[in-house]
RNA sequence: GGGGGUGUGCCCGAGCGGUCAAAGGGAACGGGCUGUAAACCCGUCGACUCAGUCUACGUUGGUUCAAAUCCAACCGCCCCCA
C-alpha cells in the first residue's frame, strides 16, 4: 500500500474528508484537538452475519488503514455477541437469528480478512470479540447500569427504527442499541478508546454510545459515518446478477471481483478511487478527470488497485491479463481455461453443453438462448447451430475460444486433468 | 389469547377452476450503437434428451376429469382487539 500522509502536513481527517469518507462527525474540532494531543485508538465493527466481507465492509476498514497510517490505533470489534442479536437499523425485517457456530465460523474468516487492510499486531492494532463481555452479562445489574440511562422515547424517536416500527420490532432487537453503546464503554474503560466509526446507517448506535460513555465516565468520546455508497444508477454498492461482491476469493474469484471494478459506471470512477484506493489525492484527480474511451484508462486503474488490496498483487496482476486476453479473438494462456473432461469430448457433445459446463452459461437451456441470440462466438465466428458438436479435431492441438458476450470468454482445451475455471460456477 | 388479512418466478406485482411456465414493471443477460461505461432500440429471461416432457405459484393433505386458483391443517408475515 501506498504511504500517504506519515508525517506529512495533511491533517488525517482533512485526508479522510478530502477523499469522501465522512459523511457525519459527532464533534469535528473536538476529535481533531484530540488527536492533535497525540495518538487516539479508535475502533470499527464487523457484523459476523455473513460469511465473508464484502465490498461495503471495505469503505470502513480503508478508512480505519487511513487512520492506522496517521499513527492512530485500530481496534477491528466483531460481533460475536451482538450478533447474535441483530441490528434493527435502517432494516425492513426482522434478520434471522443465527447459530452460534456460523457466526464464529464468519468471524474467523472475517478476522482473517480485515487483516490484510489494517496492522494487527496488538500494538498500532488489534481485533476483539464483544461475545467476551456481552454474553457474560447478567440481566438485572445491566439493566440497573446501562438501561437506566437510556430513553425509551427518545429511541423511539429515532430515524433508524420508524421503518421498524411500522412492521414491528422485537425487544430482542431493540436491545441492539444498548449492546452497541455498551461496546463502546467497554472499549473505552478497557483500551481508552474514544472514537468509533462505522456507516451512516449506525450513527443513531454510535451516538448512543457517546451518550453513555459521557454519563457513566464524564468522557467526551466521538463518532463518525461514512456515507452509503450506492452506484451513479442508484443502486446499492457491490451487488451483482450473483450476489454480493465478496472479497473472500472462494466465493468470488479475483477474476470476478477485478471485472467488478472494470464495469463500473464511469460516473462513479473519480469518487471510487479516492474510496477505495490507496493512490495519491491528485492521482484519483487526475484518473476520475479522463473522459470518453480514457475512462478505461482509469478503470483499469482502480481495478488493478482494489484487486491488489483485497487478493495481492499477483492475483491482480493475473486477473489484468485475463481481462486484457478477453478482449482479444487469439488462444492466450492468460485466459480463463477449461480442460473438457476426456469423458464428455468422446461423447461428441453439443457446443451449447460445452458452453454451459464451462461455466459460460448457468444452464443448458442457457446456452442453447445465447446461441440462437447470435451470443456465442468460437475462435471469433458466431456459433448459431445448435447441432453443431465439438470433437478433439474441432479443438486442435491449442484448444479453443469461446465468447459469451463481451464478458465472458474462455480457452477450451483437451485435457483429462481438472482444469481450473476461474468464473464463478453456478 | 380473540378477530381479520396475506404468502406467486431474482425483486415488485397481476391472476382467483381449464385457453398458466403464469400479464405488467424493474433487475439481469444477449444483439445493435460504443469504450468490457451510460442512454437508446431489438431480443431473451424454470429445466431437460427442446415444436415434446418434467418441475414450479409458503408446506402437507383433500375436493375435482382438471387447482396458482376451491377446502383443511400447518408454517411465516401484516393489521385490529387483549
Amino acid at each position: 500500500m501506498a504511504a500517504e500522509g506519515v508525517g506529512g502536513s495533511v491533517h488525517v481527517l482533512d485526508t479522510l474528508k478530502a477523499r469522501g469518507f465522512i459523511e457525519q462527525s459527532s464533534d469535528p474540532e473536538g476529535l481533531r484537538a484530540a488527536m492533535d494531543a497525540g495518538p487516539i485508538a479508535f475502533y470499527v465493527g464487523f457484523d459476523p452475519t455473513g460469511p465473508s466481507l464484502h465490498v461495503g465492509h471495505l469503505l470502513p476498514a480503508l478508512m480505519a488503514w487511513h487512520l492506522q497510517q496517521a499513527g492512530h490505533t485500530a481496534i477491528a470489534l466483531f460481533g460475536g455477541g451482538t450478533g447474535m442479536v441483530g441490528d434493527p437499523s435502517g432494516k425492513t425485517e426482522a434478520r434471522q437469528l443465527l447459530m452460534e457456530q456460523t457466526i464464529r465460523d464468519n468471524l474467523a474468516r472475517q478476522r482473517d480478512q480485515i487483516g490484510r487492510f489494517l496492522t494487527l499486531d496488538g500494538e498500532r492494532g488489534k481485533t476483539v470479540d464483544n461475545a467476551e463481555w456481552l454474553m457474560g452479562l447478567e440481566y438485572i445489574p445491566f439493566l440497573r447500569e446501562i438501561g437506566s440511562v437510556f430513553s425509551v422515547n427518545r429511541m423511539l424517536a429515532a430515524e433508524g427504527y420508524k421503518q421498524r416500527l411500522e412492521k414491528g420490532l422485537s425487544f430482542l432487537e431493540f436491545n441492539y442499541q444498548l449492546l452497541q453503546a455498551y461496546d463502546f464503554l467497554e472499549l473505552h474503560r478497557r483500551e481508552g478508546v474514544v472514537l468509533q466509526i462505522g456507516g451512516n446507517d449506525q450513527w443513531g448506535n454510535l451516538v448512543a454510545g457517546i451518550d453513555l460513555v459521557r454519563r457513566k465516565e464524564q468522557h467526551t468520546v466521538y463518532a463518525m459515518t461514512l456515507p452509503l455508497l450506492t452506484t451513479a444508477t442508484g443502486a446499492k454498492m457491490g451487488k451483482t446478477a450473483s450476489g454480493a461482491v465478496w472479497l473472500d476469493g472462494e466465493m468470488m474469484p479475483p477474476f470476478d471481483f477485478y471485472q467488478y471494478w472494470i464495469n463500473v459506471d464511469d460516473r462513479d470512477v473519480g469518487r471510487f478511487l479516492k474510496l477505495f484506493t490507496t493512490l495519491p489525492l491528485d492521482e484519483c484527480a487526475r484518473l476520475g478527470a479522463l473522459t470518453g474511451p480514457e475512462v478505461r484508462t482509469a478503470k483499469a486503474v482502480l481495478a488493478r488497485e482494489v484487486t491488489t488490496l483485497v487478493h495481492g498483487a499477483e492475483a491482480a496482476a493475473e486477473a489484468q491479463r485475463a481481462a486484457q486476453a478477453m478482449t482479444s479473438a487469439t488462444v492466450s494462456d492468460d485466459l480463463p481455461t477449461w480442460a473438457i473432461p476426456e469423458s464428455l469430448l468422446s461423447e461428441a457433445p453439443a457446443w451449447f453443453v460445452v458452453v454451459a459446463e464451462a461455466g459460460l452459461a448457468k444452464s443448458r437451456s442457457e446456452a442453447r438462448r445465447l446461441m440462437q441470440g447470435g451470443g456465442v462466438k468460437l475462435d471469433g465466428e458466431a456459433l448459431t447451430d445448435l447441432d453443431a458438436v465439438c470433437t478433439a479435431a474441432a479443438l486442435g492441438a491449442d484448444g479453443v475460444v469461446l465468447r459469451v458476450g463481451k464478458k465472458r470468454a474462455a480457452r477450451i482445451v483437451r485435457e483429462t486433468g481438472a482444469g481450473v475455471s476461474l468464473f464463478t460456477r453456478t
